[in-house]
DNA sequence: ATTTTAGTTCGATACTATACGAACTAAACG
DNA sequence: CGTTTAGTTCGTATAGTATCGAACTAAAAT
């Protein structure tokens, strides 16, 4: 298999994966799929175009959603009015981000429902209860591991600078 | 506020939730969360298109989609033809179940791009891992923090039996 | 046996998301 | 100054859901 081949197929199968996670157009998961694959140096607007086959407004439309989001970034060369995109180095730090945000919201659902459950239905409450201790506990769990691993991309990005 | 407007806000941001979280539609994602609410004991198909306000139709390939997916299951009551709907108890294991998949699926995909670019960039790929390194080793903890809740809440369904 | 209850299935409609082409702009080049 | 390059913006087409109402079915009640 030539490495376009192994490319494109790889790309499908990112592009999907990024689809779920991130929420994000298949075409902006395409793009970005792509930029993953090649984010030693940047892909002009044209490379992009080209293995992607979209028309420049949906590429164009996408790859500002990209940069907005900070999962992408650009960089000019003097003289040259070409931009060149990459994967942004801490793209994998926003994402985390977003989801420590997820997980905050999802605890503090949790925590509406047990409130609700605790005042209209209190005798049936208190019993019953270990299989959603087991569940909290996950999402505690959860959710420290993902501040650990955020501080932890934080301080490997101090000592770069 | 009364207990029904509380219910009704709390719907619709459960709801929310669910929909991004299991992928399932708007209506099935309330009827969830109404469940949610309400699981101590099962709420007939009318009772829960009252609080819902959908149309019969709607409403059955609904249930009908949660209950397949072993979210809600229902139980019947001698001389009563209705069908009392519920929560799973062990609804929240089989989301994990689902949600293990995806972060196998996720690992793979990792592997598939570190295979890629090692082949086309070799020289490119040795320097630079760490913050790579920090995020497969996120992955891998979050997997084994799910296995383990996963078995924890087997092994308390196996002590109920 | 006919009516009511409890739901199912089908076809139509409405809504949203995605992508496109064509016309436009702004900078640089010749 | 006119043209090319590099993209942007706008309105439109299309496709894929989600939901609905209406007609249907199967079991139970009268």
């Amino acid at each position: 298999m030539s490495q376009k081949e192994e490319q494109e197929q790889l790309i499908e199968k990112i592009g999907l994966g990024i689809e779920e996670r991130l929420n994000l157009s298949p075409l902006a998961s395409r793009i970005y799929a792509l930029l993953v694959l090649s984010s030693y140096d940047g892909l002009t607007f044209e490379e992009i175009r080209e293995v992607i086959q979209a028309s420049k407004s949906s590429t164009s439309v996408n790859i500002n959603v990209l940069t907005q989001l900070d999962y992408v970034t650009f960089y000019t060369k003097p003289g040259d009015r070409k931009r060149y995109f990459k994967l942004a180095k801490y793209s994998s730090l926003i994402s985390l981000e977003a989801y420590l945000q997820a997980i905050d919201n999802e605890m503090e659902i949790l925590g509406n429902i047990n409130a609700y459950n605790k005042k209209y239905f209190p005798e049936k409450f208190t019993n019953e209860q270990s299989l959603g201790d087991i569940f909290q506990n996950y999402l505690e769990e959860k959710q420290h591991l993902v501040v650990r691993t955020i501080e932890k991309m934080k301080s490997f990005r101090k000592s770069e600078k």
